[in-house]
DNA sequence: ATGGCCATGTAAGGCGTTACATGATTGG
DNA sequence: CCAATCATGTAACGCCTTACATGGCCAT
């Protein structure tokens, strides 16, 4: 039940719109809880059945079906007992892990070109998203401050870590792959086809 | 749609009954892609009634309703295609950095110390998984040889890869609640009791 | 007025999780 | 015989994903 504290969450920092919610997690929040705008309406109905947020009466001449919403004090509190709780991380699963451990008994030659584009393909995504991850991290938290920033900077280090590492990983797999046509190359001469 | 494939790749190395491959999958390819009894059940019969395996015809004297099975030609070829397929990366979501960001923005002080535990917690169990990744790439993989072993080892390096950068992220984290609790002394001394 | 966008929502399906059910085998 | 264990399976629920639906607003 993590997605309505991330809700929770957004919304202390700023009462939003459902869409606005979606808008914000995009760049922030969803980088490790990402919803799309069905989900975030769904649970905003559930918070406010629970008696966790509230519509906010609308200032603006309600143009639009637009609904802003505000937490209430009784959902801070559950923000403040979930963020206590203990929990089990989730397990890992990684199709693209999953895909070399099955390449590893079917061979690389069949797909194998096959998925060396796609070690290039994952390594460009996580060049780009380690790129967006570093430019906010010099453009918001260049000189930490408060505990505020400095939880936030350590919620995007998560990030730039994760991202190092999968490129790093990445690059060691393309070795591993090249080093693998090598030897194909020879089984080739010796008469695999 | 991965698990079925997991399955596929798990069977091409040895037919295998259900719990079988649930007991085999706790300490391999379930590191990237665990499931349960119940998980895999449910897709051995999809897989069977997609012609992709089959029932072995009992050689033991049928004891118990144990089934084995074994990959057919069209499993092999799907699987085959799987891996040369292309996928997008499934988005993270990690609920101990979201709990964090959390944190940010209603503060450590309530339930901070008990997510002081929580890192601590999670600690141990990376180091615990870190333990167990290095001692089968120590046992199994000491002197790599083949590409098959090449390309296992490999998996077991994202693997590493993954609980060493855990447990860097955990150790910056738990230095900065650190720092953060000796702000809030200061901050009890001036008045916020 | 119409096409495009903003904003909210409904519906269906898949996977994963948890709890429970059933029968066979084995050990005391 | 009875309990524990092995092995397979059923059921229910929740979350996530995708596609589609509805209605208001705005610019051409």
């Amino acid at each position: 039940m993590s997605l309505p504290h991330a809700i929770l969450t957004a919304l202390l920092e700023k009462p939003s719109s459902g869409l606005e919610l979606t808008r914000r997690f995009d760049k922030s929040i969803g980088f490790f809880w990402p919803a799309t705008h069905q989900q975030i309406y769904r649970e905003l109905g559930r918070l406010e059945e629970a008696g966790l947020i509230r519509e906010l009466p609308q200032q603006q001449p309600a143009r639009g079906g637009r609904k802003e919403y505000e937490v209430l004090p009784e959902g801070r509190d559950a923000l403040v007992a979930w963020v206590g709780e203990s929990q089990d991380p989730r397990p890992v699963r990684d199709a693209l892990v999953l895909r070399l451990r099955a390449a590893a008994v079917v061979g690389t030659a069949g797909a194998g070109s096959g998925l060396g584009d796609e070690l290039l393909r994952h390594r460009e995504l996580h060049r780009r998203q380690l790129a967006e991850y570093r430019e906010i991290a010099q453009r918001d938290f260049a000189s930490v401050a408060d505990e505020r920033a400095r939880l936030q900077h350590l919620v995007l280090q998560a990030g730039i870590g994760l991202e190092t590492f999968w490129l790093d990983w990445l690059d060691q797999a393309l070795a591993q792959l090249a080093e693998g046509d090598l030897d194909e190359e020879l089984d080739g001469d010796l008469g695999e086809t």
